[in-house]
DNA sequence: TTTTTTATTCTATATTTGTAGAATAACCTC
DNA sequence: GAGGTTATTCTACAAATATAGAATAAAAAA
């Protein structure tokens, strides 16, 4: 499943939202709103994909996620890691501690996730 | 600076390298190997998005990166945690290790790294 | 019930991307 | 130096993407 720019930043209101009417989208998209014919374009587009699904009530629809944001991102982030470097997520991981910005408290939750990691790894 | 699918495989392909020819390239592509005029359809491309330069020698040229692997993947990872963490890194690195398959030992080695730099955030 | 608002479909255009043939120019080899 | 080899440019075309107007249908408001 690959999805265009725009059709992400949609998926990531749906997500967000679970569910989503139109004007729902278009509140929630950020200045300069795009034209409604645009996104209708997309969610067209994002259901053709089977990226979503929608229930009919009356002139409109609520569209909801078919795809996990989970799956779809491991996804990426594995393509990520294959493509970049050289399929070893640890490399990632280093690279990625040093290169994004995080605070103390944010590499303590960090640390104690992987000692909790390594625990379920030696029983 | 956004680059196509085609373009970063190229791109890697010449930050490994440090420098390379065309025959070089197209070498190192897997197969099915896309025609040369392809691969210079591309490396024109990316010579115009100012991603890589080149010096002459002759009839050919030594294509060489502008702009560095760490300095594209960086923006591409931080891009991935705006849009899908609400730009928290730590929420995306609690992903990363539960998605990615990681053994015990690229965990400690993980650990050891954040140990590091918690040193750093902490004297 | 007429008018207004809103969502959807249909149509359309410009740009980007993947892909490569034809032509050309410059080397390399015999 | 004639002929093959290779890199580059020019041209081209199909698919994907970003964007949205016009027309239509249905609902909501007045």
């Amino acid at each position: 499943m690959n999805l265009s720019n725009g059709e992400e930043q949609l998926m990531n209101i749906i997500w967000e939202k679970g569910k989503a009417f139109m004007k729902d989208l278009l509140e929630s998209l950020p200045e300069p709103k795009p034209a409604v014919t645009t996104v209708a374009t997309l969610l067209k587009r994002l259901s053709d994909k089977g990226a979503i699904g929608y229930t009919v009530f009356g002139n409109s629809r609520e569209y909801y996620p078919l795809i996990q944001k989970k799956t779809y991102f491991s996804t990426k982030v594995n393509e990520l890691v294959k493509n970049f470097f050289n399929n070893s997520p640890s490399q990632f991981a280093s690279f990625f501690t040093q290169e994004t910005d995080m605070s103390q408290k944010e590499l303590e939750s960090l640390k104690k996730i992987i000692e909790d990691q390594l625990k379920n790894k030696t029983p």
